[in-house]
DNA sequence: CAAATTCTACTTATTAGTAAGTATATTTGC
DNA sequence: GCAAATATACTTACTAATAAGTAGAATTTG
């Protein structure tokens, strides 16, 4: 795959994490890069197009970290941190979550990438609902509603967190999400 | 005050709340009111001046809902389920809150709104934890945690549920909004 | 050479915003 | 009491800027 292309995605997804799909142009990537506009057309033949793609991106980089955590073995609770790292690290880098980004702008959004994003929130709500189930049958969870809601609930909470935390400023998003783990505690 | 400048208000409102602030236009409005675009600008010169107008309509609402209560002498329970039911009414008309939609567009937005908005936040977030600290102390609610951390955890679920739902279809959000009331119970 | 990549130079559409004018009330000065 | 001035609530008719997107020429690369 070309670097450019992959510049492009990289610097699209960045965007929409920081101002938002309706708020970034391709003249803003084109800018950056030191290309011209025409040149993001070429990659990407509309806006429709490499937002689909930064979407699908996502998943897959989701795919691959579910993968890896399964070859290397890990636990419920080592699976749950690094997802939670994932936020941690996104706060670290004053970055919203794709999904907290898109969501808002849903109804905006073109059909494919519309399903795309769905395909994603679905597909990382069952990711942790079966991770929240098989740790509470193997009882290294512990929490009294269904994981379906408590996946809901936890997921909420990271991705609302991400954008409470870049208004307001004290925010301690260590303890924030200590939290969460304090909560699936047994 | 004006009837058409109150339309004007309600309806930048619901565009923020539906499509987001970067995906609306005073086209929107002036079509949706069948007046033109330069009558807008009448009332509100800029679109800075509307959406600092929007923010602050909804502090004044709060202010007032906040009033109400405390007139009618609620008690913690009723003040919370007062304020949740802010959000199954959004979500019942399937629309984001205020703070959820503008959130990720934050960056994008001009210095006053960023301030009102940030007001608007740090208001309820005060207003929650103080309600959460009462409380607990007089043993109405239990919780481990401080009441500042429960405040921003129960206020970054309705904020993102409210995000989810109008995308993932099949979302119980009465047994979302319970497992927040169960989550205090002593 | 030829395919891939990028640029030049556009177009079309939409945006926020403005300047100047108009009809209709409302207020003020005499 | 009534004309003149003024305020309200718009409209018409723009502008300047920016958006996405395109056709085709030029350049680079294997």
């Amino acid at each position: 795959m070309s670097v450019t292309r992959e510049k492009i995605l990289e610097l699209g997804e960045n965007l929409i994490r920081t101002r938002g799909y309706n708020a970034f142009s391709y003249q803003d990537i084109s800018t950056e890069l030191g290309i011209k506009n025409a040149a993001i057309h070429y990659y990407f033949p509309s806006k429709e197009n490499l937002g689909t793609s930064i979407v699908r991106t996502n998943i897959q980089r989701f795919e691959e970290m579910v993968d890896n955590m399964h070859s290397r073995h890990f636990d419920e609770w080592q699976q749950l941190e690094s997802f939670v790292k994932i936020y941690v690290r996104s706060h670290r880098e004053q970055k919203k979550c794709l999904v907290g980004s898109l969501g808002p702008d849903y109804r905006t959004l073109n059909e494919t990438t519309q399903v795309e994003l769905k395909r994603m929130i679905e597909r990382i709500l069952k990711w942790l609902t079966d991770l929240l189930e098989q740790g509470k049958a193997r009882k290294v969870f512990a929490f009294p509603d269904d994981p379906a809601s408590k996946a809901l609930s936890i997921f909420s909470s990271l991705v609302a967190s991400l954008q409470l935390s870049g208004i307001v400023d004290k925010m301690d998003y260590k303890s924030f999400s200590q939290s969460i783990y304090d909560d699936l505690k047994p």
